[in-house]
DNA sequence: ATTCCGGGTTTGTGATCACAAAACCCCATG
DNA sequence: CATGGGGTTTTGTGATCACAAACCCGGAAT
């Protein structure tokens, strides 16, 4: 969905076939997690992020996935490294193809993926919401942008988890998220 | 709350003399925000921690608390640092008297006042969340505990604020945040 | 042309109800 | 005394409704 779209529950309700209850709770859940906002007089929308916001967001992902990936470091064995090679290939093909919603999904799987490892579900349930928050913002940007350098900060990811450099990881992760998103702001 | 207290609907509907609509909202809001849980079949009740689940909150704290305060410390004037020192006074008489709810709320009101300077809303709204899920096991755990060190360690923030020092005030944070929960690991 | 106003329509909120599943309780049985 | 079973009660879920507030859009006045 697209920054700054409205939603209405009843329409949310038909859409899936059931009616406003299940359709009010769900939104609520996400309001809660701030995947959608609300506004003063209780109209639901996506939404729209300044740049301090993205700022911050950033911040917080350059806080957490360094340390979530330092925790996965010495449960990652080799077959977890070879899946995550893996979806890093399609990231490259996303990138190609120039397809920004699938790349934005097979990245996040690839960051997932590592963190799941983590054994942190806190810490993660954390991160997570902020990917939603940025979600609408990062897809809609992301369509007029370059990811040339994903493929390759994913790569140096790899080395220092193969490496065992728990440093050059941190490194690595943080310079991913913060590339990843410095190029939002204007 | 106790940790582990059931809760229904109709009974929060009834306490508080509403209909079951907007209890069901509100618990499913604070489930999204960790600060409830839900069973398989929908029950709701305060969540009831691991030590695991109480040391990984610990370490979002010890993340996202020193970043909060080394965002607030060039905006912390003189007005702002008076105000802690107030709030510290009653976390103080709190310990004296050992009334561990009372220090909770007053510890809590001490870092929250700092971490609103940060300008930091998405970052606050997220330790918010991590408060509200470590709440109903930190207030049960602290009555038996002494909180001797908490006011010094606010002592220690206070004079890292005024001195200016962001490494200092960095450590005197963690610190106080390790301290105060690395009590209550068995 | 712009702005302000007014009425019709949409929308969120809270209440109530029916229903199925889960939980509970009490008693019979080993 | 422990344990399992069956019936009763409690509980969450989803649907529907009434109502008030917000919104939208057309028209009139400046």
């Amino acid at each position: 969905m697209s920054p700054g779209e409205a939603l209405t529950l009843r329409g949310i309700a038909n859409e899936f076939g059931m009616s406003m209850t299940p359709a009010r709770e769900a939104v609520r859940r996400l309001v809660a997690e701030g995947a959608l906002s609300l506004t003063a007089s209780g109209r639901v929308m996506t939404p729209e992020l300044s740049n301090d916001r993205i700022e911050e967001l950033a911040a917080i992902r350059a806080l957490l996935e360094p340390e979530l990936a330092a925790r996965a470091l010495p449960r990652a064995h080799t077959a977890l490294i070879e899946r995550l090679f893996t979806i890093n290939n399609t990231v490259r093909q996303m990138i190609v193809k120039k397809d920004s919603v699938g790349f934005v999904r097979s990245n996040l799987e690839f960051h997932r993926t590592l963190y799941l490892r983590a054994q942190a579900p806190a810490m993660l349930a954390l991160l997570e919401t902020v990917w939603l928050q940025a979600g609408p913002t990062m897809r809609f940007l992301y369509q007029r942008l370059q990811h040339d350098g994903a493929a390759d900060r994913h790569f140096k990811i790899l080395a220092a988890l193969r490496a065992g450099d728990e440093p050059g990881l941190r490194v690595a992760i943080r310079s991913d998220v913060t590339q990843g998103l410095r190029m939002l702001v204007n």
